[in-house]
DNA sequence: ATATTTGCAAATAATTTGCACGTAA
DNA sequence: TTACGTGCAAATTATTTGCAAATAT
């Protein structure tokens, strides 16, 4: 039968670990580049396969920026949230937003669009880069 | 001194014609088969060139889809609005949302966070297809 | 007449895949 | 041991670009 097994291994935590680290989105390319520099021995193939696995998962959240590459960012999966980009070092801060549900009810009462999902990001200055 | 001209040619009306005709994010691709099954002879070279003008007039707006491949549609610059897209269909319809200002209010208030933009987009069914 | 646009084919750039070898269990 | 993971290089895919020929003005 299917065994379907789960390897912790160097390149795996080493990715995992720079994600932990890192609150905002980062290209494969660009994860690939710090690991090296940091002296880790990992191809670009092998991030592009754990990132797409910690997706499936849902332990990442993957997004395209504004030149259409893709990038991901460690994300918890319990809450429903958005994000708030900070344009000036990147970070990313989770917003949850309560305010949704009266707003699908007046896109349905307005449009007569039912809802069943959305997306939404908030491009800015955080406290810091203010 | 730079003349900067606009020539109004054949390919040109095409796109812009099954744009005006198609109200949903079309990929260059999708774009280039339907000309061509409608007997036009454009290249896809064209239509890139062609959207990526459009765009920088502010015309059409531009999308990455769940795969990463840029859509794009022709898009009313006057007003800030967002998009509401229809699973069934692909159909989008403009939503404005005037119940932003008070949410950038909030994320100010709770995170800090001073709001230069945002992108929403809503996923659902439209009229016609619930 | 001439500035601009086009088509084609070749160049890039991001991402995926096949496969022999390495490694965690 | 053996199922799973990795690196490498080649394949794919989306997009861009150079340039000679076509077209709009």
């Amino acid at each position: 039968m299917g065994t379907r097994a789960d390897y912790v291994t160097r390149p795996r935590e080493w990715i995992a670990s720079l994600l932990a680290r890192e609150p905002r989105f980062l290209s494969a390319a660009e994860i690939h580049q710090r690991l090296k520099r940091g002296g880790a021995r990992v191809s670009l193939s092998t991030v592009y396969r754990t990132l797409d696995r910690l997706r499936a998962k849902g332990d990442v959240s993957a997004r395209s920026d504004a030149e259409g590459e893709a990038t991901y960012m460690l994300c918890e999966p319990e809450r429903h949230h958005h994000h708030a980009i900070c344009g000036g070092c990147g970070r990313v801060e989770d917003v949850d937003c309560a305010a949704m549900e009266q707003f699908a009810e007046s896109l349905r009462k307005l449009h007569g669009f039912e809802l069943d999902g959305h997306a939404m990001e908030f491009f800015g200055r955080c406290r810091a880069c203010r």
